[in-house]
RNA sequence: GCGGCGGUAGUCUAGCCUGGUUAGGACGCGAGCCUUCCAAGCUCAUAACCCGGGUUCGAAUCCCGGCCGCCGCACCA
């Protein structure tokens, strides 16, 4: 587990450096909205370059960008009216606040299928009394909608609701896509920002009003759940925690607790495949691919697991969920959900809209198609990073650092001058333009002492820095320092864009 | 939402208990001098008492309410 400790120091440097800060807060401040500045903003959209290669480019999937605004009817096929929205009732008492269909439900009274008129007189024509205080006296249920609400048009226009997900657009897009692409499996991916109007945010960006999504929805015949050249990834080793080694753990006290002293075990994909913990090609396929990714994104292997879902956690209609874990100062926190949604989510929009989603198998059947989701909580995903990469004073940094993958640099090269005189800045800036010419994104800082400089900049994670020197002016050399060794090395100007991009 | 604790420049913090300060310091940032490679030094500058109400001659300080944060509980389809 990261230490609390490297949660503080790391919070402190996003406040200084400006990589994440509370969004409008020259106003009164607003819990769970977040901005990020332009050190987070670039660490971010590297994160989402490397996952678009993976999930989108490698296997020529297509990305899409849906509404963030839905109306009313779709939000109520997806069921996010019904499922996302909770009764919500406070003790007279002592003022607890508990759902009042989990109150039923504790006292053996059946709510399924009951409208908030039918919980209310459930709830008052009980006996129930508040597990907090004792006390009997409820008062009236209310419902409490984790969806941002506006109007579409004028004042008192169509309802229409801000996405609680990314998904529910690919859905909608699916039948249009397939007629004129449409070749199953198909996928379609999106990057994108979703709301929901959280009860108590807490936790820095851990849980969001405002959140950014990478989904993907991989659409299928169920009828034929392998995935083309699973074999690239059969070997692909991976950490789950299954739903039965959770079980066996006997700790009687939280459900938590037991996950967290339970242990996963390393396998290939392929072995989830025979020891059936993965119920298809598809699932072992994406379960690799984001270890991959996640790998990539500079978090240890043994920081993270995949652990099964039990049946009584996961959402009714799916056919089987793993939750990618990573230990952050927050324990193990869930960073994406890989959902077997089965066909739950096309059938919905079907009825509710009456439109015809099947497609028509080479094999000449009807079907609505199945669909496996990887859904990854970018902004959790940057926090989780940052832990991952901060590290203290060592032998080469008498000042903290940001050990980020070269490939997550919130730029590609810092430019320095030794001095600003004797020309020294102006060959700097020179060469600043020329890599900024070339497509590099460049950071050039000529103020302070150089050393302050290095700290600056391996502060905020960059892999690279070029100084200029006397020797440049001579003969055309810089140095190029390793943030982690912080070695140098003298190299030609125009080896600088090999080197710097080779990565 | 409940309970406990807290909120002072960009960041960290002193002052609060025991009301009266030009609200102090450090770091950072900016300008300048100096400086031939890892937060050197000097000068100058910038910048704060979360919001509202109350008590008082006088509130950063005491009281009440709100907002936000941390910890615990609840919640997290």
């Amino acid at each position: 587990m990261v230490s609390r400790e490297v949660r503080d120091k790391l919070t402190q440097i996003t406040l200084r450096r400006n990589i994440i800060f509370p969004s409008a807060d020259i106003y009164p401040p607003m819990g769970g909205i977040f901005d990020l500045g332009p050190v987070g903003k670039g660490v971010r959209d590297k994160i989402v370059r490397i996952w678009k290669k993976l999930f989108i480019e490698r296997n020529g999937y297509f990305e899409v960008d849906t509404s963030l605004i839905l109306p009313e009817i779709a939000v109520k096929a997806s069921g996010h009216i019904d499922h996302f929205s909770d009764p919500v009732t406070t003790c007279k008492s002592c003022g607890a606040k508990f759902r009042a269909d989990q109150l039923l439900e504790e006292n053996k009274i059946e709510t399924a299928g009951t409208t908030i008129e039918d919980i209310n007189r459930l709830l008052h024509h009980s006996d129930i009394k508040c597990p907090n205080c004792g006390n009997k006296g409820f008062t009236e249920v209310a419902f409490f909608n984790l969806m941002f609400k506006t109007n579409i048009g004028p004042v008192e226009g169509t309802p229409g609701y801000l996405r609680p997900e990314t998904a529910q657009g690919i859905f909608m897009a699916f039948p249009r896509m397939f007629k004129s692409y449409g070749k199953l499996p198909m996928a379609m991916g999106q990057v994108g920002r979703s709301f929901r109007n959280e009860i108590s945010p807490r936790q820095g960006v851990v849980r969001l009003r405002e959140f950014n999504q990478m989904e993907l929805e991989y659409f299928f015949d169920p009828n034929d759940q392998s995935f083309p050249r699973f074999r690239d990834m059969a070997g692909k080793k991976v950490a789950v925690l299954t739903y039965e080694e959770q079980e066996k753990s006997k700790v009687q006290s939280k459900a938590e607790q037991r996950r967290n002293e339970a242990k996963p075990v390393v396998l290939t994909c392929q072995e989830l495949l025979d020891k059936k913990i993965a119920p298809n090609e598809i699932t072992a396929y994406f379960i690799g691919l984001t270890f991959e990714f996640y790998e990539a994104c500079g978090i240890p292997f043994e920081s993270m697991r995949f652990r099964q879902l039990s049946p009584s956690e996961r959402a009714h209609y799916s056919g089987g969920t793993f939750d990618l874990e990573v230990q952050t100062s927050f324990g193990w926190l869930e960073t994406v959900s890989l959902a077997y949604r089965t066909d739950y989510d096309l059938k919905s929009h079907e009825t509710a809209s009456g439109s015809n989603i099947t497609v028509v198998t080479p094999d000449g059947r009807r079907i609505i198609p199945h669909v496996v989701e990887p859904s990854f909580g970018l902004d959790r995903l940057l926090w989780a990073v940052l832990e991952h990469s901060y590290r203290g004073k060592d032998e080469a940094h008498d000042w903290e650092w940001l050990n980020l993958p070269t490939a997550l640099s919130p730029y590609d090269v810092a430019v320095f001058p030794l001095m600003k005189k004797d020309g020294l800045a102006e060959k700097a800036q020179d060469i600043s333009s020329l890599l900024r010419n070339k497509g590099f994104t460049v950071i050039y800082d000529e103020s302070g002492s150089i050393g302050k400089r290095y700290a600056r900049a391996d502060e905020i994670g960059m892999k690279w820095a070029v100084t200029v020197d006397y020797d440049t002016l001579k003969d055309e050399t810089v140095t190029l320092r390793d943030r982690n060794t912080a070695k140098q090395t003298r190299i030609k100007i125009n080896e600088i864009s090999s080197i710097v991009s080779k990565f």
